[in-house]
DNA sequence: CCTAAAAAAGACCGTTCGGTCTATAAAATA
DNA sequence: TATTTTATAGACCGAACGGTCTTTTTTAGG
């Protein structure tokens, strides 16, 4: 057993209180929910996090992770640039239907809600949302040096529209209950790639 | 004085709460929030509303109206269809540092926190939603029949791509604090404006 | 197996939550 | 201006909030 007990609790505490933080928000969640879905009494939960806020930093670190993780697996199927984009719009494509963490996009739901009251919680939503912008731009640049993307492509212009017009696809499905608008945004990207992207 | 005292008050209540529960969230505003932003005691506030939840859905109410009120405004200035969806780049280039309501577009701020758990607010969004999508998309459809817009475009897709897109960008904006993203969002959809929609 | 260390239970804390109700004050009407 | 109606204050409610601390239980090492 390489894991301490603690280890693999607190890693249970994340996990169980993710889709909680996800799908009601930072001031949704109470503790009350979260020692429910954990199972644990207060005292169990606090020996392992000093506050609320201090769990929903890790449950947001622990969010980003695995969307990070389902991506890059997505992306690395394909050699193509392009089809590394494309991997990425049909990564999407089950993205409502079958999130990573339930109730969609993590960064587009705590974001809504922390920006203006949360600082600390912020500085690592800024940290992941470069961190994905910086990915989908690399790729971008490197097909480009691979010739396999239009020189005169604006890598980060690009990137940033891609990724503005997934989030607001997400956000109208989420809305709506179904993932139809975020289809439709999906495909309408999907003809801008092979519109614009190309030599 | 046409108005009653509790016509007006009713309003004041709705008017003042519109920042808290836009800026903050429906969790995240408390009725103490609501009692200092009136100088209203819990008193004079529940002798126009049941509940917290009602306010919110007129709080929804009032900021979509007030977004809706600049955007029409915004658009009735011009004749050209072209024009006019420019004029809606327009308004939305000076939103995330002059919103309508303070804390940003009430759509995007209300659904992500409400659609999981407030099915009678979550009414009022998609309502608001579909009213917006519709009017984008008669824009489009006016004109294709006035002969300023190609007949071949969608005007339903291209009204949701562009929606998601804006939506997209305040998002991003809001979170970086500065509007950096949503002009660059909205420059290259003003970009895509001109090159798919002319005959 | 025994014991020291670590983890979890659960009682407890003051505060704040949304909401109710009665008494008072203010406004509208006659 | 007198009176009735309406609006607001402010005390009050039980429940839930986030968080602390002591005690008990469990884990892990010798």
């Amino acid at each position: 057993m390489q894991q301490s007990k603690a280890e693999r609790t607190r890693a249970m505490i994340i996990e169980r209180s993710a889709a909680l933080f996800n799908v009601k928000g930072f001031a949704g969640t109470s503790l009350n929910d979260i020692l429910v879905a954990t199972g644990l009494k207060k005292g169990g939960v606090y020996g392992h996090f000093n506050s609320k806020q201090d769990i929903a930093v890790e449950v947001f670190n622990y969010a980003y992770a695995e969307l990070e993780k389902a991506l890059v697996a997505a992306v690395a199927k394909h050699e193509n640039s392009l089809e590394k984009l494309k991997a990425i719009l049909s990564f999407y494509q089950n993205y409502s239907s079958q999130p990573t963490i339930e109730g969609g996009c993590p960064i587009l739901n705590f974001s809504m809600e922390v920006d203006d009251t949360n600082p600390e919680l912020r500085k690592h939503l800024l940290w992941a949302v470069n961190r994905l912008l910086k990915s989908l731009t690399r790729i971008i640049q490197n097909g480009q040096e691979l010739n396999e993307i239009n020189q005169a492509v604006n890598a980060e212009q690009f990137a940033v529209l891609m990724y503005a017009q997934i989030e607001g696809g997400i956000m109208l499905s989420k809305l709506e209950g179904n993932d139809q608008k975020l289809q439709l945004v999906l495909n309408l990207l999907s003809n801008q790639i092979e519109q614009q992207l190309p030599l």
